[in-house]
Order: C-alpha cells, then structure tokens, then sequence
DNA sequence: ATGAAAGCGCTAACAA
DNA sequence: TTGTTAGCGCTTTCAT
C-alpha cells in the first residue's frame, strides 16, 4: 500500500500539499493539483483511515449498540442506521452485546473515543452509568428510542411518542367495537413498554369501556403465544388482543391459529412497530407505526451535532453540564390498517 | 482520555513498560507491573485503538459487506458474523452495499486495509475483480456462502453444498407422493440459486419423476407470491412448490391462503435456508437448513488465518500466486420438517 | 528488567 | 502557493 509521502515524491511535492488536494484544504495551485491527482492514480493511493483517525483525533466510525438478534427490528434498525451514517462519510460498527450489560461495557470501553467517536443505543439493556461515563469522557451517546417525551431520560436521545402509540391502537380497537381486549406486555411492568400500555389503558378509560386483562411476556413471537392462550383461557370472550410490539402480537395470530379461531373474525390483534414481518404476515399484521428510518435519520444527526460541539467546545472549562440535554422527537406513530383487525362478531 | 504516557508518568515508568504490562510482552518485574496496573486502574485508562492499529500495522476490526436489508438472512447471518469476529478481538463494521456493485468498490476502497484487515463477502453483487484488486493490495478476502463445493470461485471461500439441499427438497418432496412440482427460482437463471435448482433437477429426473414446471422470481417474499401464483395458472394440478429461498416459500404459501388452498393439504411448500421466519411462520414452513452459524465462524477463521499469514509472509516476492486458493466446506444442509409439507390430496 | 528513541501515515500550524 | 516542523498515541528494536 503506497503512502502519502511516497505520492509526494512520485509529484515531486510535499506529503502537506498531497494532504491538501486530497481534502480540499488550503490553496493548492491546479498544476499542482493535476500533478498530485496523477500520482495517486498511478500508484492505486488510498488514504489510511486509521492514521488519519489518529493525526486528526477522530476517526469516522459509530458505534451501534444492539441486544440481539432475537428481535428483528434491530437489524432493520441497524440497516437505516447505516445508511444515515454514510451520508457523513461514517462507519458503523456493530457492537452486538446480546442482552448483557457487561458485554456492553466491554464495547464502550474499547472503541467509544478510540475506533468511533460516538455511540447511538436502541435499548435500554446498558447500564446508564456506563453511558455517562463513556460521555464524560467526551464521547457523544445518542439514546435512539425513547419513549417518553415527557420525561427526558438525562442522555441526548431520539424520542417516540409511546404512549400515543398504545393510545392509537386502544382507539382503532374501540371504533371497531371491540369491548373485552386483552393486553400483552412486551415485558416487565415497569419497563421499557409501560408507556405503551399506559396509553392504551387511558383511551380506555376515556372511553369508559371496562377494564382489561393484562399479561406480561416476552418480547417474542413465544411470548405473545403464550400469553394470549393464557389470557383466552382467563377470558374466553376476549374479542381482541393488543400487544405492545409486533412479534407478540404474531406470536397472537399464532395462537389464534392453533385455536381454531378466525383472525379477525373471532380475534382481531394489533400490535407496535410496524416491523418487515408485520406486513409479510399472514393475515397482514395491523400496528401502528413507528418511523423507524426518521428515527435512525434523527439519532445519527443529532449524534453527529454532538460530535461537532464536542470537538468545539474542547478545552473549555465545565458548566456545560447545566445546559439541557437534547432531545429529537420523531414523527407521531400511525396507525396502520391492515387485515388482522376487524369487527368483533359473537362466538 | 488518559494516555500511555500520562500512565507512564504516573506509574514513575517509560511507556515502553506500560506497553509491555499491558500486552504481557517482555519481561517486567512483578513489583513495576503491580504499580502500572495500579496507575492504569486511578486514571481510567483505555488503549486509543487507532493509534495501537497505526504503530501495528493492522486494525481490529472486518469488514462485512452485505447486499441489503430486503433480506432478513443478512442480518441474521451478520449478527452471527459479530459472535464470531468477537472471539479474536475482531469489531465488525457492517457495509451495505445496497446491491451496489459501485457502493460496494467504495467501502473496500475506503477501509480495506486501514480500518479493516479483513473483508468478509456475504454475496456475489460485488464484482470480482474489485475483491482481487483488494486483495491484491493485501487484505484477505473471504467469501461466505459459495454454492459449489466442486467449483472453486478463485477467492478463498466457505462452501455450502446448495446442489444437496435441491435434491434433499425434492427427495423430501417425491418420498410424499408429489409428482407434480414447481419450482420458484429466485434469482436470473444463471444466477446464485442456479445449483440449487440443478440439485432439484436431478432428484427429480433419478425418481423418473415428469418434468416440473420452473418460474424464475425476484429473492422476496412478493416475487414468491407471483411467481405461485403463476404456476399454478399455468397447471393447476400443480401438488408442491419448491423454492431456491425461504423467502419465496412464504410467499408461496401467503398466494395459497390468498386462493383458499389449504397448506400442506392442497399444497405443500418448501424452502431453504432455514431462516428465523420459516420457523414462526404459520404453517411453520419446512425448508433445507443451511448451517448459517457454522458457517460465519468457518468464514472468520478463514479470515483470521488468511490475515495471520498475509502477515506472515510480508516481504517475499511473488509466487505465492500458485498456492492454491483455501476453501472450507460447511456440513452439509439438513432436511427440517415442519408443517407446510405433506402427502398431497386430490382436489 | 527498564529506558531511550525511532517511526507507523497522516494532519496542522506556521514559515517561506 | 508550497514547504517545514511537529506531533497524534502507541509499539518496537536496541541499549543500558
């Protein structure tokens, strides 16, 4: 691989005027230029991006922090990420910590502030702690869904209306005259999904309906089968099923299937997220939608703003801390009809 | 961020004796080692990965180039990509070429062999000469999911016997009784599926089985749909669909439920690869499975062996030309039976 | 067992 | 407009 300065002699200029042409900087007279431009041809020149990331300080990597692969919106996540991230000439490092808090220190550890200058999260699973120090140490974190507006979470994030996402689901449900619907929580009842069921649970009630049944499940197809054969088996005349993300509420379809009930003829199901499988499902899965690429747009825009302010405000002394932490809110979720829902008839 | 040298301070030590704690290289005394580590321990020091990748020479990370996002086997496979690449320190930077064969010459031009020392390739959209440039220059190669064991691509590979997997679907197939088939290629005819089908062929023709009828489809769940639905305009006495994918196999069965055929009853269905959805779909889709796993850690390995030796042998002069190009062989694919295939029914 | 010094490939003041 | 001179943070001979 032939170097930057080896590209000089071969122009005969120096390695500083080559670092010129190839980045624009500096007056670079254009015979020159033409010179240096025919020299990196002729030797197959490509600038090594580690040495830059070194000589500048930065390197043009982000970090990407997913739980797993168990649920399939992160890799479609991590796709929309990508490309956002390469619009700014970035790299994204895909930093798998399956579930475990530990894995993810592991990461933030090594690359934050070394191999990428800064982190994007799309779930809760990491230690907040974690998160503050790989930030006190000056690199960027961007929380990437958050979901609650209301209650800035202390870290720079993308935040989704949640709760208006349970609340547009609750309603669809109640216009089609369904009374008795049963709740699957994608996991424990303080988590990550409270807010979507504490809408949902709220268009109830302003609709006076009567209470529902809840279950809390795992965030997987598994989980939501089990779930809504429990929750039949509590209530035979439940008429229809929520659940606070897609995989769940396929996991309902399932059940109903292997019940012997007609989806939606004798249960309708919605779910959250408006995942690739929502709409490959069979019968098509109604959710309402989360703006999965605006978010991922929004977060690696706003991370890259930090990046910027964060190289600018270097040196500065602190003070910073009392300015308030940003935030991005994405789009409103939408409720999208599909075949899964439908008006309850009697059995 | 602390550095090497602010550590060495600290400790009352040169950093060439961090530097060697750090790594377990040379010899340090037990005494001098404890106070590093203590003075690495107050400060929070962290290795700066680019700076350690400039003075190696190598970078800690590969680079995986994936086709796009339409395919959920991708993810899944990069995922199991990051398991693998973990073991030895490795970060993966994802790359999507977005069937871009111009995209994709982009990313190797860009960070093979500076912010990657190694290339894993997850389909043949990019174009070959690209890759032997890029190995040319010195960064290993590794193509992951080459179809034909008895046909050496001239890069270094993992090989998946895709031929067997089309003769195991259509063994599977005819040991039910079905005679009448058709088969949904996803790709051009030539193209990735082509031994796939060719396998397929030549189960049929040793059963003496008659001729199947063939439809040439888009890799997607809707050019599955369309290309069924054709089939079985064109003979409607058609008993099995086989597909090169799993995907088109869902979409075979999303056009049977769409013309009320009961799956497997009137129609049984049947894919490859064995991709997370073929499980959770209903029906839950029988298909050949491709050891998906297994074969991201051949490809790392490879890689890693690759990129060992391309260390290794730095300096000599060609003629390495000849030696022959390594190539690991996955286990063979494997029939799973689930519940979208069975003996075929008059209708 | 530890230190000194050179350099990886590039960028970034500052000179000329 | 171009060249000079220092590093960026780390590794790595080679001395001591």
């Amino acid at each position: 691989m032939p170097t930057l300065t080896e590209v000089a002699r071969h122009a005969g200029v120096t390695p500083a005027t080559v670092s010129n042409v190839l980045r624009n900087r500096g007056r670079v007279g254009e015979t020159t230029r033409q010179r240096v431009l025919e020299a990196v041809e002729a030797l197959g020149y490509r600038p090594h991006l580690a040495a830059r990331a070194l000589a500048e300080g930065r390197a043009p990597t982000l970090a990407l922090m997913v739980s797993s692969i168990a649920n399939p919106f992160y890799p479609e996540f991590a796709l929309a990420v990508e490309r956002a991230a390469r619009t700014s000439g970035h790299f994204v490092i895909i930093c798998n910590t399956n579930e475990d808090p530990h894995t993810g220190r592991a990461y933030l550890d090594q690359i934050a502030g070394t191999l990428s200058e800064g982190v994007l999260v799309t779930n809760a699973n990491l230690d907040f702690a974690d998160l503050h120090t790989t930030e006190a140490r000056g690199t960027p974190v961007v929380l990437c869904m958050w979901e609650r507006p209301h209650e800035p979470p202390g870290l720079p994030c993308v935040a989704v209306d949640f709760r208006l996402a349970g609340e547009l689901a609750a309603t669809h449900l109640l216009e089609l005259g369904h009374r008795r619907i049963g709740a699957i929580v994608g996991s424990k009842a303080s988590g990550i999904h409270a807010a979507r069921y504490e809408g949902f649970v709220s268009a109830l009630r302003a609709a006076d309906a009567p209470k529902n049944r809840v279950k809390h499940a795992l965030d997987t197809i598994q989980g939501g089968y089990d779930a809504t054969r429990a929750l039949l088996e509590a209530d035979p005349k439940i008429t229809a099923i929520f659940a606070t993300n897609d995989l769940p509420a396929l996991g309902a379809m399932h059940a109903a299937a292997d019940l012997g009930l007609n989806v939606p003829g004798d249960l309708s199901v919605i779910g959250i997220t408006d995942i690739q499988l929502a709409r490959e499902s069979r019968p098509a899965l109604t959710t309402v939608a989360v703006p999965t690429v605006e978010v991922a747009g929004l977060a690696v825009s706003l991370l890259r703003e930090l990046i910027e302010s964060s190289y600018g405000q270097a040196g500065k002394t602190a003070g910073q801390e009392t300015a308030c932490v940003p935030m991005r809110i994405s789009s409103p979720p939408e409720l999208v009809v599909r075949a899964s829902t439908g008006v309850p008839r009697s059995r």
